[in-house]
DNA sequence: GCCGTTTTCGGCCCGACTGTTTTCAGTCG
């Protein structure tokens, strides 16, 4: 088993061991032995077993490195199976209902046999539930109501939708003649693909009006905790977004250890302590001494004082690391270095390729999309619409793509936009990895994007096949969306990403980084070592109308999670220099 | 179940909020 897998049994010892009402301490000793184990190398945990020094790590005791070394070498583990077998599966799935934590669980099976959710269900109904103990019925009506939403409440939300809710909350947050400073913190500020919730961290001199404001905000369907310095509201779409109030000299503190990752703050953290430090969202002070860490902080002499993340950074001895990195996967130690990379950002973006118009599936005309490339400051823009085989997103025919390219030469010699149009096609891959459009045609055009958009189904070494063999073709100058994943809807076929890659740096091909805020497709976690290697990319937003084009923000998150600098990506060059990288590969 | 050591067992992160209870337990992050 390897070290992820190890960890995720302890984790799930962990819950059944809280749903048999075991010691939490027991518990908790089980969840830090599997974050433990997260941060030690494969190769490491190895060495370490072979050698059985397991127990010299920090949080493994004796029980632990038994069970660890039962897991990584048999894969089993006999204490967990029996442990699961006696514990009904739907006490875990109970967990995830808001308000029922391991004690309301419990009392629930001793005292109704409620051991399912649809027994909780009929339980709530009967009235059963208010009448025991430590319930009421406030409780029972939470949890019906838990029941039936949970499928919303536990769904994950794009990136997109969810920046698209979170602006409007910032900048009112920030209206409000209380508030010194106002910042969405989170997996939204760190550019993850998808979040689970919003996190609104606010600095301010009276706390009161603003959770006031921040409950009363339209399109709030519940408001499921409000207290004086934090409230939590929930949207229609099943959204929740939480709200915190901290003095201005935590301000900082708060925003970074809101932001995460656990993983950053989990390395963070350590290396604070190991300068004698204890960092915590109240602030950074010396981890000797009497009181709480909130105490400590309250206390000026004792705190370390910062007003920026820069200094925050500096104050352990590093450079400042921009949220897009904060995934504990080496940006502590590059920081440290002095060697953190440029990130490349949305000003830098001078066009792009892969978009769409209403001769394919767009929703607007050529010169239209034009129109909005050129309002958005682009120097040039690229049409890729489809190709004949992808009929049901009309895909062009020869004569009509042949229409199309002398469409777009008047469109530049008329000097009608300042934009100037590339001419290209989203040239289907067959299933055999041909492409849709003969050669001769194809060397009409400025470039072409090459995508998979049918046969989902066949096997990895058949698809990397595919796709490879396309990205051969001398014609190829770039492969659009990698797996065809839809985030949340569906999953990517199966492909080899590490062989895909290969042959396009072989072959001097690009990979697209697809801005659909529903695909970000290669994902951000290939990227760095694909560009370390020369793979060039291009960031495609997809669009298949005007308000398309903008996703193109998206991709920069992804792009900036993938520590990609300007140099790396192809929309930051000038418009010669696109002509010469894809004349290039002809 | 782990840790540290007062080497045999007590303490383990904790603050905010809700609901039930009437001073606090459970949940959440």
């Amino acid at each position: 088993m390897t070290k992820n897998e190890i960890a995720d049994v302890l984790n799930e010892i962990g819950t059944l061991l809280e749903l048999q009402g075991e010691n939490p301490f027991k518990v908790r000793a089980y969840q830090t032995g599997a974050r433990a184990l997260e941060a030690v190398e494969e190769a490491e945990l190895s060495r370490l077993i072979a050698e059985g020094k397991l127990g010299t790590i920090k949080g493994f005791g004796e029980a632990l490195v038994q069970k660890i070394t039962e897991l990584h070498t048999t894969g089993k583990l006999e204490y967990f199976e029996k442990l699961k077998a006696s514990i009904e599966p739907g006490l875990a799935e109970m967990l995830h209902i808001p308000g029922l934590g391991p004690k309301k669980i419990i009392v629930l099976k001793k005292q109704l046999g409620v051991t399912s959710i649809a027994a909780l269900t009929e339980a709530c109904h009967a009235g059963k539930v208010a009448g025991l103990d430590g319930f009421g019925e406030k409780t029972q009506e939470k949890i019906l109501a838990g029941i039936k939403n949970r499928e919303a409440y536990c769904r994950r939300h794009l990136w997109w939708d969810a920046w698209e809710v979170a602006q409007p909350i910032v900048a009112g947050l920030r209206a409000l003649q209380q508030v010194q400073r106002a910042e969405a913190a989170g997996s939204l500020r760190r550019g993850a693909d998808t979040i689970g919730d919003l996190d609104f961290l606010v600095a301010a001199t009276e706390f009161e009006p603003i959770v006031q404001w921040f409950v009363a905000m339209p399109g709030v369907k519940e408001v499921t905790a409000q207290g004086k310095t934090k409230a939590s509201v929930r949207f229609e779409s099943g959204l929740q977004a939480d709200l915190r109030i901290v003095p201005e000299d935590q301000f900082v503190f708060a925003l970074h250890h809101f932001t995460g990752s656990k993983d950053h703050n989990v390395q963070m953290r350590q290396r604070a302590l190991a300068r004698g430090l204890s960092m915590s969202e109240w602030g950074l002070v010396p981890a000797e001494g009497e009181g709480t860490a909130k105490e400590k902080a309250e206390n000026n002499a004792l705190r370390t004082a910062a007003n920026t993340e820069v200094e925050l950074f500096a104050a352990l001895g590093l450079t400042f690391i921009p949220p897009e990195l904060r995934e504990g996967l080496g940006e502590i130690e590059a920081a440290e270095r002095g060697e953190l990379p440029h990130l490349i950002e949305l000003k830098d973006v001078r066009g792009a390729w892969h978009n769409h118009t209403t001769a394919s599936d767009g929703r607007n005309t050529l010169a239209e999309m034009t129109a909005a490339a050129q309002a958005l400051g682009w120097e040039y823009f690229g049409v890729a619409d489809h190709s004949k085989s992808s009929f049901q997103a009309k895909g062009l025919s020869e004569e009509r793509l042949e229409k199309q390219i002398a469409e777009i030469k008047a469109l530049n010699a008329s000097k009608k936009f300042t934009t100037h149009v590339f001419s290209g096609t989203e040239c289907d891959i067959l299933p055999d990895g041909q492409l849709d459009f003969d050669d001769a045609l194809l060397a009409q055009l400025d470039y072409v994007v090459a995508s998979v958009h049918n046969v989902f189904t066949q096997d990895e070494a058949t698809m990397t096949a595919r796709i490879i063999r396309a990205i051969e073709n001398s014609h190829t100058t770039m492969l659009g969306h990698l797996t065809g994943r839809l985030l949340l809807r569906r999953e990517g076929y199966k492909v080899d990403a590490g062989k895909v890659i290969d042959a396009a740096i072989a072959n001097r091909v690009i990979i697209e980084l697809n801005a659909s805020p529903w695909r970000l497709d290669m994902d951000w976690r290939h990227w760095r070592k694909a560009a370390e290697r020369g793979l060039m990319c291009a960031i495609n937003p997809d669009a298949h109308e005007t308000a398309g084009l903008e996703h193109v923000r998206a991709g920069i998150n992804a792009a900036r999670k993938g520590w990609l600098t300007k140099a790396h990506v192809l929309n930051t060059r000038s418009r010669e220099e696109v002509e010469h990288v894809f004349a290039a590969r002809r």
